[in-house]
DNA sequence: AGCACGCCGACT
DNA sequence: GTCGGCGTGCTC
């Protein structure tokens, strides 16, 4: 009998492929093993076995598999489900989640490589001057890659190269396949068997009078191993003994000594192994604790809504404690950029070595680790902090999911596909095994909210901040007003410059929060209007002083500041608007004494950039912390006691249905930063719109109130939460094209759902990177299939593809669009 | 998505 | 004439 295996390929094809393998391959063949499979001319990639069976395919005849990867499933059945849901739900194929779910060092694909054929002789006068050029590099090098060579001739198209030498034979080309991920190794060495016995021992010595460096090494053995009664490391012998590593080889090449290695992991918690002992938790988390274990009782997802620095960690760390003690795997998830050391050391506190770490920064080596560690449900991963993909790890016990700021845009991906909301895909993954779900926040998104308030989700609640700290102190400022009455000193109204000043003098620091980084986001020639734009997107360049550049924050393009304007050549160039840079100029302008940091985009860049400028603030070493919204997730400074927000106006006047909500989400974590000790901390909103209902409402912290009329407003116009929007996007280089195309799908997409279908739209900025854009929203009421839509617009998209003309318009689709 | 194949304009 | 551009179609 033939066998064949279905596999996921790591592409954006709706297909699974099927490919034949021996019966003995069969049967050590099981779902979740990865293969190597050739695909098309010269590919090889890693697909995933799905499926086994015998039926041949009937129009075609299967490849065969190149190789097994593993002896074990390396993915459980858990995530091929829940890999499927996400396929599903937002509208991609599982190939492109099985890409993004596994770490990038376990899904090797093939490099073609060059290398010498060196049995020709070789005329090199024969040689063209572009073959010469790869013979030569040759000459130095064993192999060149595609890219390489491609850098080498100066050209795109290297085929024709290629082949001209591979017929001359002075060349020979390999598809390469490498394993990425290495496990770390770690020499030690051993006393050899021969000399284990006391008698031969004493021997031994004797022999090695006449080598005082190696009797000096084995006796430095001896010594350690006296010491510590553990396996010896080289390089502990080494330093021991003083000895070098020559010295030591030839005692491994005499079988003195025998040489053996372990695997080290690269991961590993360092600090105590003794935890320290849970915080009791006062009457108000333990309320909520209780809250949330009779909704887990009855099978619910629970929603945490606790004001800010109110202690939900601690409540966390209880469910926590509960689940591993029965033994079961918990995952916490949390925004990318709430990830920080503080947080992840609170919980090593309490955890140890029980807690491993999975998100962007990690390397991918690190990230195998941690995936294995999942995988055999080690002790060490029994707690997995991590960002959103740590949704994806190989959990087969999972007991309990928390997803902490479970209100934060971020946690929906936004590219590539899949573009999944990680908060909604866990909480599928916690049906699936059957675990505890709990979402935290202290502004909840108006859909849990309302969740909660329906009964679908169980509700529990702090409102009271830990220690009996009171609320911050908000207070708006009317940024008109004060210009007219020329009381402004740059962008600083007299009221937050005073507030500043008596923090400083009381040795207190200040956060200031504006949510654009560089010094003005325009440059504006006061003669004749003109400001320098990006070549290639439709967006006024950024002043960055630091450099002295424009940038482009879009797509990355940068030029020197000019001295004059580029249209009539006037040097009368002037700024609009403001970022962080020129707050951070201001302030030490305004107060020259007090040490200012910024904290963006900009100055947050490498492995610890965040790090150090946190560091710096909590260590007191900074007084002033200048930021964007960075600053607004899971920091915890003690010694905070005024937050001034420069502008507020920026934040509401996004044209998305989502502003006020997030605007009123934003500044409540801002404000939260204030005075998390004793004294009452104090909020500066600077805004030209102080009468804004949402300010209000953050000013009293009526979230209940800005929750009802959200609400309202969302069900008046059709929006999530009650109804569900697909946002469909187009990408194409040919301006006509695009609109053309675009109008196409929506005039079909009008005739299935009428008035339900938003645009075609250009958004804020419509050309990004050369490409146009532009989107079409449909919008689901309750009630309707959403499956059944979603079939619609795949209907709709072949029958686009079908016209030649639109067919390069790449169609994005984003369901439940953030 | 890649990648090869095939047809068309711009240069050595 | 060739080189390199891009539209088209396929991948087990």
């Amino acid at each position: 009998m033939d066998f064949f295996v279905d596999v996921i390929l790591p592409i954006p094809l709706e297909r699974l492929f099927t490919y034949s393998v021996t019966s003995s391959e069969a049967e050590a063949l099981q779902l979740g093993v990865r293969v190597a499979v050739p695909f098309g001319k010269s590919k090889i990639y890693t697909g995933l076995v799905y499926r086994i069976h015998n039926e041949a395919p009937q129009v075609y005849e299967a490849k065969e598999v190149d190789r097994i990867l593993d002896d074990f499933p390396i993915v459980n059945t858990f995530q091929l489900k829940h890999w499927q849901w996400i396929a599903d739900y937002y509208m991609c194929s599982i190939g492109e989640v099985f890409r993004s779910a596994l770490p990038s060092a376990l899904l090797l694909e093939s490099e073609t490589l060059i290398l010498k054929n060196s049995d020709q002789e070789i005329d090199e006068s024969e040689l063209k001057d572009d073959e010469f050029l790869v013979y030569e590099a040759l000459q130095h090098q064993s192999s060149l890659k595609v890219q390489e060579v491609s850098a080498i001739v100066d050209r795109k198209n290297i085929l024709p190269v290629l082949n001209r030498l591979l017929e001359k034979k002075i060349i020979l080309i390999k598809e390469e396949i490498y394993e990425q991920y290495k496990p770390k190794l770690v020499k030690y060495v051993k006393l050899g068997d021969e000399y284990l016995k006391e008698e031969k021992l004493e021997s031994l010595l004797e022999s090695l009078t006449r080598a005082p460096k190696q009797s000096q090494v084995v006796l430095a053995l001896f010594q350690l191993q006296a010491v510590h009664r553990k396996p010896v490391k080289v390089s502990e012998l080494e330093k021991e003994s003083g000895a070098s590593k020559a010295v030591i080889n030839s005692l491994i090449e005499k079988e003195i000594l025998k040489e053996y290695y372990f695997q080290k992991d690269r991961v590993n918690y360092e600090g105590e192994s003794e935890n320290s002992e849970l915080k009791e938790l006062n009457e108000f988390q333990e309320d909520a604790f209780k809250a949330i274990n009779r909704s887990f009782e009855e099978q619910k997802t629970a929603l945490l809504y606790g004001v800010t620095s109110s202690g939900k960690t601690e409540v966390y760390v209880k469910l926590i404690d509960e689940c591993i003690k029965s033994g079961k795997q918990v995952l916490y998830l949390l925004p990318e950029i709430a990830l920080t050391t503080q947080l992840i050391a609170r919980l090593q506190d309490y955890f140890g070595e029980h807690v491993s770490v999975y998100h962007s920064k990690y390397n991918v080596q690190e990230r195998v680790e941690v995936w294995n560690n999942v995988l055999n449900n080690k002790n060490k991963a029994r707690i997995v902090i991590g960002a959103r993909s740590a949704l994806f790890l190989p959990y087969n016990d999972l007991g309990l999911i928390i997803i902490d700021e479970e209100h934060e845009g971020s946690f929906k991906q936004f590219d590539p596909a899949p573009r999944y909301h990680a908060r909604d895909a866990a909480i599928v993954l916690g049906q699936l095994h059957n675990s505890d779900v709990l979402l935290g926040s202290a502004t909840p998104s108006i859909e849990s909210y309302l969740n909660a308030k329906t009964g679908k989700y169980g509700f529990a609640e702090i409102k009271r901040r830990f220690g009996n700290v009171l609320m911050p102190d908000i207070e708006l400022v009317d940024l008109k007003e004060q210009s007219r009455k020329k009381r402004m000193k740059g962008h600083f109204s007299e009221r937050l410059f005073l507030q500043i000043e008596e923090a400083l003098n009381e040795g207190e620091q200040v956060i200031l929060f504006q949510n654009r980084r560089g010094y003005a986001p325009i440059v504006e020639c006061t003669t004749c209007g003109h400001s320098p734009q990006c070549p290639n997107c439709d967006v006024s360049l950024t002043y960055h002083q630091f450099r002295k550049q424009l940038r482009c924050h879009y797509c990355g393009h940068h030029m020197a500041l000019p001295e004059s304007c580029q249209a009539c050549g006037s040097p009368t160039l002037d700024t609009k608007g403001f970022g962080t840079e020129q707050v951070e100029k201001e302030i030490e302008l305004l107060f020259p004494d007090a040490k200012v940091a910024r904290m963006d985009l900009d100055t947050t860049r490498g492995k610890h950039g965040y790090e150090k400028i946190i560091n710096a603030f909590e260590q007191q070493e900074v007084d002033i912390l200048v930021g964007t919204q960075m600053l607004t997730k899971g920091l915890d400074f003690r010694n905070v006691s005024l937050v001034g927000i420069m502008n507020a106006d920026s934040l509401l006047n996004f044209p998305d249905f989502r502003a006020h909500e997030r605007c009123f989400q934003l500044l409540t974590q801002v404000a939260g930063r204030a005075g998390r000790t004793q004294k009452r901390g104090k909020v500066i909103v600077q805004s030209y719109n102080p009468y804004h209902q949402i300010l209000n409402q953050v000013s009293v912290n009526d979230y209940e109130g800005m929750f009802k009329e959200q609400l309202y407003e969302r069900e008046q116009y059709k929006y999530p939460p009650k109804n569900r929007i697909i946002k469909i996007t187009f990408k194409h280089k040919e301006y006509n094209r695009l609109n053309e195309s675009a109008e196409w799908f929506a005039q079909s997409l009008r005739n299935s759902f009428g008035g339900n279908v938003l645009g075609p739209e250009y958004p804020a900025v419509a050309r990004i990177r050369n490409q146009y854009l532009k989107h079409i929203l449909v919008k689901i009421p309750k009630g309707t299939s959403v499956s059944g839509v979603k079939s619609s617009i795949r209907r709709i998209e072949k029958s686009f593809n079908a016209v030649s003309q639109y067919r390069s318009v790449r169609v994005i689709y984003n369901v439940d669009h953030i």
